[in-house]
DNA sequence: GAGTGGTCTAGACCACGGC
DNA sequence: CCGTGGTCTAGACCACTCA
């Protein structure tokens, strides 16, 4: 049998996935959850400390217990790994370059876990920092999740995904996998990116997991490290 | 006052740190720590949890707590995220290219926390996979810390760099920063490599640390992305 | 069976936030 | 002041390892 923590820990994920608590509002209090599980309070400790270290959950003491939320300040670019070397304030933009449906294809589908031939909405837009283009983004989420996604909601949001996921769709993304290489420029990158063709760019592949490890967005990213590097902590 | 927990933390880590305990052996039980401490079990255990989940201390029921260690079989490659995007069981292999001692540079000497000119160590080296060239390595740790490092000494231990500072240097390695680019090969990286000049390549800087956050190790590595890739998880 | 880490409990008290 | 999460304790029992 599991440990009695790990139990009352899928109770409350399943909870979350299902939607009983939103995103940015807390859930119920320590003490509350080990009562409505009849368990002592330091076995929900256990649990939620796991879904804390998770980034699932945040706790503030004194407050309550919260759930992680990509709709607020300092939490936008979570899984922005890319900063600059020289460490400046810089001003992010989206520019939106097409917003077309198509068919998945053999890789998309297997990222997506979709069946080949699955509508997927297919977005590409650059990333521009200062005003400078910096990351040429292609991303595809499968149509049936986001019926109701239009190009103008994606500029009137000013390009804040997972922001737009949670509050128009409902959609939690909780974590990520990349796949990093370094590729040359083609001749459209290139041309997006301002750059000379074949100018090497960073390949950032992106799959974007939401609860139960369900894939939500596929996405890769190009993009130009002259003056900005990803980062990445080792331990 | 800080709480327990953590002053026992810093009291083991200091013991840690001052090699009392060595990598790969076992420090005392939970019970004999919380005497010794004059504290109960479980504060010593939270101290433990954190250290474990630094991947500095490791636990296993039933034998003990153990001091990480690069020297064990299935940790050498903990810092190796390049992975086949086939996922090939592969051959790694080492061939030192240069070994030379030299005078820290303005950007060295700030990585590694000692002064300009300070004589560093310098390593240049190509590991193969499966014969075939895929990192080009360049390697600065500074000579008062390594003073008997010699190039047959890398040949021997076929590489295996973390292992050797550990076993034979007395440095432990706990974790690494590191800054990804993609750049394009000059004449000397390509010959290197096998590949033509200015194909791209994976830049990976790499700072590696041991108590403290003490800097020990400079690292620039240039890698094929043809068939393999830098696995990154966010969370 | 003895010794280790792992789980679970119950209760006390602390630190912080907000009414 | 109360309710929240955070710390600390003491003790019971479980699960695993090894002699």
């Amino acid at each position: 049998m599991n440990p009695l923590y790990l139990q009352v820990k899928k109770r409350i994920t399943e909870s979350l996935a299902e939607g009983l608590w939103n995103p940015g509002q807390s859930i119920p209090s320590e003490v509350e959850l080990a009562q409505s599980f009849s368990v002592s309070q330091g076995t929900v400790r256990k649990a939620i400390d796991e879904l804390a270290a998770e980034n699932i959950l945040i706790r503030r003491q004194g407050k309550g217990t919260f759930v992680a939320s990509h709709d607020e300040e300092g939490s936008q670019l979570r899984f922005l790994r890319l900063t600059s070397t020289q460490n400046n304030k810089e001003n992010l933009d989206n520019h939106l370059v097409s917003f077309t449906k198509e068919k998945a294809t053999n890789k998309i589908a297997k990222s997506l876990g979709v069946n080949i031939g699955t509508t997927v909405v297919s977005i590409k837009r650059v990333l521009t920092f200062n005003q400078k283009p910096l990351i040429l983004d292609f991303i595809k989420v499968p149509a049936s999740s986001f019926r109701k996604l239009t190009s103008e909601m994606i500029v009137e949001k000013k390009g804040a995904m997972y922001r737009m996921y949670e509050t128009e769709f409902g959609i939690q993304m909780l974590r990520a996998q990349e796949k990093i290489r370094a590729v040359a420029a083609d001749a459209d990158t290139s041309e997006l990116l301002g750059v000379k063709k074949n100018t090497p760019v960073l390949s950032v592949e992106r799959i974007s997991l939401t609860y139960s490890d369900k894939p939500i967005e596929w996405r890769l990213g190009l993009c130009l490290t002259e003056n900005h590097h990803y980062a990445s902590e080792l331990d």
